[in-house]
DNA sequence: CATGAATGAGTATTCATTCAT
DNA sequence: GATGAATGAATACTCATTCAT
């Protein structure tokens, strides 16, 4: 009607091109929306990205966001939600050591955290949210810990690894992985899969007990 | 009948009773109010702080805060100098092994990061400043980084750590000390020099050289 | 995981069922839709009722609505012509005095009121129309008014009423019907016709002179 | 700062140029906005009154408005309670019959009703509330209509009024009161008090019971 | 020094309406 | 005819900041 209707958006780019004809387009659309959520959210902040920077990255308008989410709290919600199920669906291979699960873990951890959605846990934090959503969200990753204290429960029983306070070894071991997302830039000159190689070794050398094939217990020897 | 000009302040417990009279009350204002400032940044979060939550924590009016700061981003960008400041400050004992230098380095840290200035320092983050004051923020944790670099670097020639990438080390050995704003408590059963203590244990077990005394080379014998 | 794609229609009950095979079904619709809007405007009030909220009433989807009205406006301009076409309906018997053509005036009056359109008319207002349409109605509004004015007249001619001030006593007499709608429901122990007698009654007797066999009267004889 | 503050408001036409030098200002410019919003929601509805639209008539910025209430619909729940209280506030004279009570009741109100507040309570209404203040503003109507009918319950009794059912005849009563805003202004030919007699004379007649001295009943003679 | 009052700039959210299918 | 998706326009509300006193 107006003749201000200058800028239609071109379709052609909208959502980025990532949506292809077919069924699952409202849940791909969503998929897209909230991995061009987290990395905005990580990159520039929760607050200080407004809902039209997300719009205008995805090439549609803001209020085509409110098709897909309610709230500016609930994408980040579900984005958090998201990274956390990613890393409890870790399996576990029951019938590893504590230090075999262990090392599996963090494998899969590592990749997670530095993946948007693990990114965007760990940067933008809970405090963003609606108490609510944030008791949500603080419950999952008490859940991804206690899956870490029970294996080192396991381990220490096992005696692959040496008796320790799981509960404060295990945020320190957290607190390194989790620090990823503040230093690590895959573009750099180190693939993710090297990365964790790397993580896991100076975490698990945290643990005091040797490892067999490990350089410390080589020197023992 | 609005909230709006009910509660007038009480004189008395403004500045929560910490200033006295004297010469320094300019200065000492400032360092309570920043204090204040960096407790509720990191509790609530900075963007769901307003200026007015802490205006109100020191039992003052919102403008007063501009006699002693001229923006909210300067109030962060001073908490975040001081944090560093604090831990830029420690004093080297330029005799010691690479390894001594980092033990000490690593106490103060974790002395300082549990600290309401350290704590803000790291959960508030750099994002929330102007590019400009940004960028001072991020120099000066740049220099911490280099401090610990050097002392690696040192430890790997006077062999009392073996060769390792420092760049990579010194990110491990930050993220398990940076997370503790994160979980720890000082009101729990955890005192802040055991804490210290503990931490160092752990990320220098991270440096695979072993240490004179220490658990795991003990067991090796 | 949204609301948005879930709840599906379900076909049979769409247009609440109101709606046959044959050939008028577009004007049908147009009339179940329009008392729909009606109610729910009444009970919500205009601006409340969005549009969904009338499409999940008549479990079809929001766009369906323009197929039959260009906009909302014109849902609420038409229910408001269509009550005021109601009453301007009233057939007058052109023989009977002023008085008469009152009484039976009212009685099709009270029941076009209490019903969803006149009900929407009186409670909603012209005030949400566009001005163009808000003339409109109020012209409609006005051809009602000049009716009971001029039946006032014809009982003033005819002695079947005192003389009084036509357009105010008009006010008057609408008024206390007009308020109709505010307080009175169905459902309650009086029935629409029994209403009707009793707010008749309540308003001939603001005319002054009195009616055979009137209480007022037969005190005076 | 920015150099585009073109359109300083002039100080001395702000607030209507209504506020003087004094200490009650708070209180006296609530009332001035609270006026100010009920005249402007009254002439172009509740929601088609912007807070900018307020701002504007009182040439003060929009968020100058939040200094004195919370929200738009506490500004609503305001004006609505004030005009409940105004009609509730109406002295009565309990040595009167019913009927004086009624007389002198009706005077008051429709000096009310007719006023910003009133008018703003009849025909805004309390749909735009939310349901908490919608609750209150029926109840204290509830409390008006309560004291409406015990003065009919005490004229039934004192035999100054004929038997009938309060309930509904205070209905009627009201109706053509309520109706009042829709049509009567104060710059016609019609003073408050011309139009206070009429209307109570009209409401009057409505009571079965003839009055002494009333033209019904000296013309009857 | 301190502050009540005022405000510009900004943002999440809603909703009537359009359009491609 | 019917609808899912998309969007322009509009608005209440927040908050850092300024200024007169």
């Amino acid at each position: 009607m107006s003749e201000t209707n200058a800028g239609r958006r071109e379709r052609k780019r909208a959502w980025q091109g990532a949506i292809q004809d077919g069924d699952d387009q409202f849940a791909m659309k969503r998929q897209v929306l909230l991995r061009t959520a987290a990395r905005t959210f990580s990159q520039r902040g929760f607050h200080q990205t407004t809902l039209s920077d997300i719009a205008d990255e995805l090439h549609i308008a803001k209020p085509t966001l409110y098709h897909y989410f309610k709230s500016k709290d609930e994408i980040l919600l579900e984005v958090q939600q998201v990274a956390i199920g990613q890393m409890l669906d870790a399996a576990i291979d029951s019938e590893a050591t504590g230090r075999e699960q262990i090392r599996a873990f963090f494998h899969r951890y590592v990749e997670m955290i530095v993946d948007d959605f693990g990114t965007c846990l760990i940067m933008t934090g809970v405090l963003p949210l609606l108490p609510k959503n944030r008791s949500l969200v603080r419950q999952g990753s008490k859940s991804i810990e206690m899956l870490l204290r029970e294996m080192l429960l396991r381990g220490i029983a096992d005696k692959s690894i040496e008796p320790c306070d799981p509960k404060i070894v295990a945020k320190f071991m957290f607190g390194a992985l989790n620090w990823l997302p503040y230093w690590y830039r895959a573009d750099g000159g180190l693939d993710v899969e090297n990365l964790a190689e790397r993580a896991i070794e100076f975490v698990m050398r945290g643990l005091t007990a040797s490892e067999p094939g490990t350089t410390a217990q080589r020197r023992a020897t």
